[in-house]
DNA sequence: CTCTCAGGTGAGTGTTTACTCACCTGACCG
DNA sequence: CGGTCAGGTGAGTAAACACTCACCTGAGAG
């Protein structure tokens, strides 16, 4: 038997992610119908028929993708860290910064609106393992605050919805909707966290209702 | 000339309508690329040929749609008439609860993620009149209130955005990735309301950092 | 040198697609 | 009664599509 298999070198492994790197930026720059293989196997620089060899449909390609990327990544460990030392800002800021930032690759984003909006099979998948676990997290944080008192009595998933709301929302309007930023990303990031944390607290205790100026 | 231009009956209207109205949800559904003339032609009742003497082509037919749903509604009247009296509260529940109401249609959210996913032309003008009215109006309304004294100071538009994310992004679970509700519509709007409006006032004076249970 | 075989391709296949065209039909008018 | 014409269609057409297949190539084993 051959090494093969081995690890350091498979080149059918290599082809195989190099046509799932080609097909993800194209089926997220146009969708799963809008693609054809014959793009697929241009980009890859192969012929078509090769990506026929390693993947036995158009849509076992796709499927690929979605199964595959799905990085998640370690944003969640440095946010548990600073979670443990209950710093509120530092917490809301990671996330929102690591969503907002100057290089964030529009690309994960439009398969998944893509998928979800195609209803491919695997679309479910792809949203959990890319937001669910946000949602989750966030929201048994939040729970953990109210308990302690930090936070005002809410409903800890709508609240984590709330947020990651604003973060998506701004995303979807900058990358997708080509809406052009009006100042710096810092500033964005300060500005939904500061909004946020300062409506979980408990409101002040003088009744300023705001009727200040009715005529 | 007979009065075929009259106003209470016009078949070729009633057809082209029909014909819209076919094709809008097929293109909601299925996005553009994946609704065929065929399809629209068979929902609509008629042959296909017919669909070309109406349409010179599939995507003058897409256009004629885009161009032509934007309601955009009574809604900016009601709200105006409260925001005049300064009812902050009310406002935001009203904008809040017309996007987030039991009976809500997702076609034209569909609609409007495809056409910016698959960057049709007209995907920009659809956004305008379906979306970016309501970010001016609010940042402005915002912005008034903030020069009143009743909110702290922010970014108007940033905080437009923030609410505007806040209740699309929920629309965008439910509608589109089957999030299911835990709890009724009404409770979700005031929850998110109150988080905003909560996040908008003046912190209370007593600096309460939250820092109480931190080891 | 020959055999083998993974890796790769050009030239198809049948089907689906957007779109066209010659033709039909029936109400209305003189 | 015949003529007209908007409204409507069945039967195409050329191109594009996902997918197949017979064949090529070149390195390594014997």
């Amino acid at each position: 038997m051959k090494p093969t298999t081995a690890t350091s070198r498979n080149p059918a492994r290599d082809r195989q992610a190099s046509l799932i790197n080609s097909a993800a930026s194209l089926f997220a720059a146009k969708g799963f119908k809008g693609t054809t293989t014959k793009a697929i196997a241009r980009a890859a620089g192969v012929s078509e028929a090769l990506v026929f060899k390693y993947f036995p449909t158009k849509r076992a390609l796709y499927t690929a993708i979605l199964a595959e990327k799905a990085p998640l990544s370690e944003l969640l460990n440095a946010v548990e860290a600073v979670a443990r030392k209950r710093d509120d800002q530092l917490v809301f800021t990671l996330i929102a910064g690591y969503r907002i930032r100057p290089g964030a690759d529009p690309t994960m984003l439009r398969l998944l609106l893509f998928s979800a909006l195609e209803g491919h099979e695997l679309a479910d998948m792809f949203f959990g393992k890319q937001h669910r676990v946000f949602y989750d997290y966030l929201a048994g944080y939040i729970r953990t605050r109210i308990e302690e008192g930090a936070f005002r009595k809410i409903d800890p998933l709508l609240a984590a919805r709330a947020f990651i709301g604003m973060v998506v929302h701004h995303r979807l309007l900058h990358e997708i909707f080509d809406v052009p930023l009006h100042c710096p990303h810092q500033d964005i990031v300060t500005t939904y966290v500061e909004l946020f944390l300062n409506g979980l607290r408990h409101p002040s205790t003088s009744k300023n209702r705001g009727l200040s100026h009715v005529r």
